[in-house]
DNA sequence: CTGAAAGCGCTAACAA
DNA sequence: TTGTTAGCGCTTTCAG
């Protein structure tokens, strides 16, 4: 098995390492390193030996010790909630590939929201020393990313972060999309708008339901407590979420919900119920995946662009990195804004309305 | 900055590490070492001395040091084709969950269909050191795979594989589910069907046309080879293929998928075009990703156990890497069936072809 | 059963 | 500019 090795050969069939580079080019595994890492002052035409060595052998330097011994591992941690979300697989493309440029590679952590697996996430982050970490999970206990400021890790949070050194946190405006959002649906008549709300103990769930309170309040609308229904961004959730309110006496006419999945939960829930979008229900989503554009009808939703995101995550980290020289603190937020798609209409009793003013019951059941 | 460096406190500040802890323990690192790594023969006492030092100072090992002594990284390497088609992410969630199990931690890469792409995926798999690596994108060039053979990497593939040493492969059994769905369109009383397939270079994409084609004869149908049109297994080509499909002048009655996302673009094609699923097109998709289940109709479609596959190409590769006694050759295909929703009814002329059995014209356009 | 010591492959002083 | 050498944090002989 062990060929290599129980047959030392001398220079021919040694492992390809640094050292069989060297040997190879006739020079020292010193000026191997630095003609690999391009130190200007090599030689070029000990460089050229070097690298015609390195074509020869096909080597490639062992990304282990490289890190063992500059202590930087160029990885990058990306902790999302649910990798069966569809945001995050976008989130993630958007993410490795501007990491990738940069010469990172990324580590990924699935939280699904379980406090152990978030956890057990923190702790492969720390032990495979990642030279940062985002945590784009939308809300989650800053405990756990105690460690991280310890071993001065950076870390960028979404929408909220402890604040502490090498610790950054990227602000979504969620009140202009989802404003756009109440607004759209306001002129279309709507008067009775529901919210599906993400999982309350995550941050920016929460920020969304503030965002959509404060929104129906500023247009002067007023929000039924009992169309509030806590989701947990998931499809199930969603289809849950609405038959709740299928179950209540009086419905709303409209419905946004705190993300996409929710949405298209919504959707079959009504479908089962043989209910119509948007004729019976307006629905609004939020994040814009693309899934959205293929839904039946297809979704309107609040577009919040997860290349930004991921874009200014992995910018954040790396400033914090590259002992950059001013802080380059970029405060503006990513913006969301209203996609207009399908699933918006004319509320169910706009006809019957609009020519008494008559507060009519909603048909139940 | 460097505050532990410049202030050498002794004992009181110095950096987490295994002397560290050995320090703090009274003993030496090796009896450290052979502690946190559960060698039986150590002192309980020693033992009990040490796990409540790496307690206190909240120690763990550093995984780049370990891999590079050991020469084994704990990682694994999964190349997908596409992050963002959901039935990749719920194939890592399963590889990621028995990987971490077994103590191994994965390397994502998404190729994207893109030579450049994998080229790079594979060589920073090798740059990373992994243990072994699942390539499950259904189908990709053994060649850029062969220094992995060369470094004695374990490699399984789907659906076929280059023979050689430490490489195995995941037969998938496509027949049976595409038959199950091929005679339920035909107990129904289609006789026209037309396939949707995915990327034909992508070897499995010509599997389950294979099959599907196989199918078809042995069920007593013959194919219309304007009914086969090339897809890329995406909502866009999906879309895209069943507008070509609807631009013919004759229409199959039912449309099998490659995949579920093809399945989801056509229904999007047909709700464009105002035609109804299924009363217009029965249709068939493959994977049965969690959505399938939420598209509006849910979708028919043939089911393909990611859990499975994962589990399976996990333990390939591990068996390969514990020095396994017999090879554990599990010649099993990975299994298949249709789940039969709402997509799938009876054609449109049935009514009209069941009393004369005349061969009608279809409607064009 | 324990500790001292030799590296794993590489980078970064320091010398030449 | 180049080569020599000392580790990075850990595992693993090999003596004790």
């Amino acid at each position: 098995m062990k060929r290599s090795q129980s047959t030392p050969k001398s220079e021919a069939a040694r492992k390809i390492d640094i050292r069989g580079v060297a040997a190879k080019a006739r020079v020292s595994i010193a000026t191997v390193s630095r003609t690999i890492n391009h130190v200007p002052t090599v030689d070029p035409v000990l460089a050229a030996r070097v690298w015609s060595a390195v074509a020869e052998l096909n080597y490639f330097p062992n990304t282990q010790a490289r890190a063992l011994v500059s202590g930087k591992s160029k990885l990058l941690g990306l902790i999302v909630s649910e990798i069966t979300n569809p945001f995050f697989p976008e989130l993630i493309q958007e993410f490795e590939q501007v990491a990738v440029e940069r010469g990172y590679e990324i580590l990924i952590g699935s939280t699904n929201y379980e406090k152990k697996t978030i956890e057990q996430c923190a702790r492969r982050m720390l032990e495979r020393k990642v030279d940062g970490v985002a945590v784009m999970t939308f809300g989650i206990e800053e405990v756990l990313f105690e460690r991280f400021a310890v071993d001065n890790i950076p870390v960028v949070f979404i929408d909220a972060a402890p604040s502490r050194p090498l610790s950054s946190v990227l602000a979504v405006d969620y009140r202009t999309g989802i404003y756009e959002g109440v607004q759209h649906l306001a002129v279309l008549g709507h008067r009775k708008i529901g919210f599906i709300t993400g999982p309350l103990r995550l941050r920016s769930a929460e920020a969304r339901k503030a965002a959509f309170l404060d929104c129906l309040r500023s247009t002067g609308l007023k929000a039924d407590p009992a169309w509030i229904i806590e989701g947990d961004h998931t499809l199930d959730g969603g289809r849950d979420a609405m038959q709740k309110i299928l179950a209540l006496p009086q419905w709303p006419t409209a419905i946004m919900c705190s993300n996409d999945m929710t949405a298209i939960g919504v959707q079959h829930a009504l479908f089962e119920a043989k209910l119509k979008v948007p004729d019976d229900f307006s629905l609004v989503g939020f994040d814009d995946i693309h899934l959205a554009e293929y839904t039946i009808p297809p979704l309107t939703t609040v577009r919040m662009s997860c290349k930004d995101l991921a874009l200014r995550a992995v910018n954040d980290l790396l400033s914090h990195l590259q002992d950059s020289p001013a802080k380059p603190e970029a405060p503006s937020k990513i913006i969301t804004r209203l996609i207009v798609r399908q699933t918006t209409g004319l509320p169910k009793d706009a006809l019957a309305d609009l020519p008494g003013k008559s507060t009519r019951k909603k048909s139940r059941e």
